[in-house]
DNA sequence: TGTATTTTGGTACTAAAGTATGAATAGGTT
DNA sequence: AACCTATTCATACTTTAGTACCAAAATACA
C-alpha cells in the first residue's frame, strides 16, 4: 500500500470511529437499556485501539527515518577539512582496497594516494588505515 | 527508568484516564451546560493520545528486539576451521590494532601473530587485513 | 590577476605487513 | 605410545604501508 492510501485510510477510520461514537451516544440517551457507561467503555476501547494503530504508523515512519542512520555528516567533513578526493580515498580504503588498487580505480598514481592517506590520517587523528575506517564510520563521514 | 516502572506508570495512566472520563460523563449528565459531545470529544483526544503513547512503548520494545541482530555464527567459524586464537586475533584487527599491539595484548610474539593472520587470510579467502575485517563481519564471525 | 586550496606527483626513506618454511611444545584423542 | 591439532616462535624474505619533504599543475575564488 502506498503511503497516501494509508494516510487516507487512517483519517477515514478516525472519522468513522467518531461518527459511530456520536451515534452511540445519542442512542444511549434515548434508549435507557444501553447504559452510558457501557458506551463510554466501548468508546474507550475503540479509540485506544485506534490510537495504538495510529501510533504504530507514526513510529513506523520514524523507524524508516532512523534506520538509514548511515547518513553522511557533511558538516563534520567540512569541519575536519577533508577534501572530496580524500573522502573518496577513505571510502575505497574502507572497501578493502590496497593503495595500488585505489590508484588504478581513480586513474592516478599510488604516490598521490599515499599523500591523500597521510593527510587523512592527520585529520582523522589515526595511525593506520584500519583505524581510519573505524573513525570514518564513527564520525559518519563514510557509509 | 526501569521497564517495570514504565509498565506501572502506563497502567496507572490508563486507570486515571478512565476515572476522569467517567467523572466527566456523570458531570455532563447533571450539569447541562457541559454538552455530551464536548465530553466525548475530550475523551476521544485523551484516549487516542494514551493509545499512541502505549503503542509507542510497544514499538520501542520491538525495535530493541530487532537491533541486536549481530549474533556470532559459531557454525560458520567451525566450518571454516578458524581456531579460538585466530578469532581473537581477527577481533583485535577489526579494532584497529597493529600486529605489534596485538602481540602485546595477548602476551605472545609478533611472529606468532603473523602466523595466525596468514592462516586467517587463507581461511577467509582475503589478501589484506582490511578485507579480513569486512569478511569477518559479513560472515558474522566477529562483532 | 592574484591568491588559496586542491590535486597531483616524485624521491627517499622507515616501518609495518605479509609470505614461506621449519620446528618445538602442549593437550586431547585413539 | 602414536597421532592430531592448536599454539607458539624464529629466520629470511618480499611487498605494502606510511612518513617527510618538496613542487608543479589545476581549480576555485575574490
Amino acid at each position: 500500500m502506498s503511503p497516501l492510501v494509508k494516510t487516507v485510510l487512517r483519517f477515514g477510520l478516525i472519522i468513522l470511529a467518531l461518527l459511530i461514537l456520536f451515534q452511540l451516544t445519542n442512542a444511549s440517551l434515548f434508549i435507557p437499556s444501553i447504559s452510558v457507561d457501557f458506551v463510554i467503555g466501548i468508546a474507550a476501547i475503540i479509540l485506544m485501539a485506534l490510537g495504538i494503530y495510529l501510533g504504530r504508523g507514526i513510529k513506523k515512519e520514524k523507524i524508516i527515518e532512523v534506520k538509514p542512520s548511515s547518513v553522511i555528516d557533511e558538516k563534520r567533513i567540512l569541519s575536519l577539512g577533508i577534501s572530496p578526493r580524500e573522502l573518496e580515498v577513505l571510502q575505497l580504503i574502507s572497501e578493502g582496497l590496497s593503495n595500488q588498487e585505489i590508484a588504478e580505480r581513480l586513474f592516478i598514481s599510488e604516490s598521490t594516494i599515499k599523500t591523500h592517506i597521510s593527510n587523512l590520517f592527520v585529520k582523522l587523528d589515526v595511525k593506520r588505515r584500519t583505524q581510519a575506517v573505524i573513525r570514518g564510520k564513527e564520525w559518519r563521514i563514510i557509509a
